[in-house]
DNA sequence: TTGAAAGCGCTACCAT
DNA sequence: ATGGTAGCGCTTTCAA
């Protein structure tokens, strides 16, 4: 594999020129320039990247920092990321954290031992005390799809609270009152601030209702289904379920069809998300859309910005610009009762 | 941000000792590795891979290209070569090349200037002659998802052939004489594989059959609705579809629903990859098992070990190894007819 | 416009 | 067990 001299020494010029050239610098006769890339091009040149960055204080590229590549939310993350990359002529750097603690902070580190300034991070399992230190020490960390309050210039998160009054307020227009909310566990707040949500709107409403939430592992398929047999061998009694994500929401339909529940009849399901499954589904999934990918875009554009220089401080920060909104979307996965 | 030589000095020792330590080197003395290690962690000291990478020849981690992340076949894929990387402790480094020719060879050209010897390509739009040639200059690239005759020692691929076989089979089977099949345009060759396969298949029976093949673009849920607008606005007759892939299989079945013709009784549609979808899916969609995670794991060895040092051609090349078997899904959209 | 040379942060060899 | 130091491939002054 050839370097800089051998290059130099092909072409009878200097290291300095054949660099120049590389870069496309001024400063080289045009036709010096010509045989330069001549040669380069005869000897399959390949800069040496790594030696680049090692001079160059700039990384350009965007590092980001996935939770878990096989969660489909995560496809629209990366399509977002992957546009303003395409956008500004950027390369994007992806390290998956497997939705495992120690595996996210690895990532991290990974992509700032590569000396990556502009860095998306979406974490599910880190804590925020960590996650607050990590932004505090590297300017152009942007935590996308997670709110912190003590850095919330540095969040693009979705409001949580709203979506889950969103789907309270539907259920409860539909006359539900015996309601059954899946979440899933770990460290990932949304769930709490959904549930939250939730809460705080059916008090709004001067009727009692009975509310059960079940925190089970896999935000999947087969954690819907796992979820609804357990809440049928409790013998719980509801005609609503709210799940955590739509894949949730499938899952539970299709084990309350093994038990020989009818959905909507019998129960009433509601989604989150808003993804292709939700619309393919039978019934077609009543859910909450999330514009995660325009909080993709906008993430990476902060994290760009703020890696250029700009501290987030001086930056003026509009809480609307980086709170987005959830959005209802009726179909036909949830029935009006009593 | 401190350099080995800080460390150094502000331990009292040289360079080559913090170095060791941090590559866990031997011929440190115990309490001379402590102190450094002490100092290292008091002043935040983080390694510069791009420095690192200069010195070693050896980037051990995985390069990745993948052709879309917006696929969900994606997943799979990543999740598998994770499986891979995660129980050998590597990194992965991801460049999506977004469907387009460009993109992917510039994912390519990123990874090689950064030194990965270790390359798992999933490429949809670059050139066998292309890939052939990369594939020549780099021991350790290995193709995914795509079969190239003059390299398959370097492929991990699917019978496709077979994949159309038993959509064929099983369609006859059910008594379907008048057949559409719907494709994806572009370099790929699976849609023309799997075409053969359906074709030579259906020349083992003493029937006529027609077959129409509709290549359009997007191999996506929008793709089947936009395609079966096409067929029914040309009037053609069919009794059945079989799709590129679940996601079109999916989108088709709501087009023809909305036309007033359901499935199966109106029209049997196959799918292909078996991803959730299919099974969640009202009626569930029979389709065509991909062990795409397999394969995508089997792929992250290979490369592996190629980069490893083993040329491709000592070791000894198994097709049955490279070459994965697809498997018929019965589920409830297909249907006996006259 | 061109070249010489001093690093960038780190590793690895050769001494001690 | 430790240190000195010559590179790794490249960029970037500074001189010419």
């Amino acid at each position: 594999m050839p370097t800089i001299k051998d290059i130099a020494k092909a072409a009878g010029v200097s290291p300095a020129s054949v660099s120049r050239v590389i870069n496309n610098g001024p400063k080289v006769g045009a036709k010096t320039r010509e045989k330069i890339k001549r040669i380069m091009r005869e000897m399959q040149y390949q800069p040496n990247a790594n030696a680049q960055a090692i001079n160059v204080q700039n990384n350009a590229s965007i590092g980001i920092v996935l939770a878990d590549l096989t969660d489909p939310l995560f496809a629209k993350m990366a399509h977002g990321i992957e546009k303003i990359a395409v956008q500004k002529d950027l390369q994007i750097f992806l390290n998956s954290g497997a939705f495992d603690r120690t595996s996210e902070l690895n990532a991290i580190e990974v992509l700032l031992e590569h000396r990556y300034k502009a860095l998306v991070v979406h974490s599910a399992m880190i804590d925020d005390k960590t996650l607050i230190e990590y932004a505090r020490k590297i300017p152009g960390l942007v935590l996308l799809n997670r709110h912190i309050r003590e850095i919330e210039n540095r969040c693009i998160w979705l409001d949580d609270k709203l979506g889950g009054a969103l789907m309270a307020d539907h259920i409860i227009e539909q006359g539900h009152k015996k309601i059954v909310v899946i979440g899933v566990d770990g460290i990932q707040n949304n769930t709490r601030q959904r549930l939250e949500g939730i809460k705080a709107q059916l008090a709004k409403y001067p009727v009692h209702y009975e509310i059960e939430m079940l925190e089970q592992g896999a935000a999947t398929y087969e954690g819907g289904e796992i979820a609804v047999q357990n809440i049928l061998a409790r013998g719980m009694e509801f005609s609503a379920i709210l799940a955590y994500n739509d894949a949730i929401a499938v899952g539970a339909v299709s084990m309350l069809k093994a038990h020989g529940l009818s959905v909507p009849s019998d129960v009433s399901v509601m989604g989150f998300n808003n993804l292709i499954l939700a619309q393919c589904m039978k019934p077609k999934l009543t859910t909450i859309h999330n514009p995660i990918e325009d909080m993709a875009m906008k993430a990476t554009e902060l994290a760009l910005r703020l890696s250029k220089g700009d501290s987030a401080e001086q930056l003026e920060f509009r809480p609307d610009e980086h709170k987005y909104i959830p959005e209802l979307i009726v179909r036909q996965s949830v029935q009006k009762i009593g």
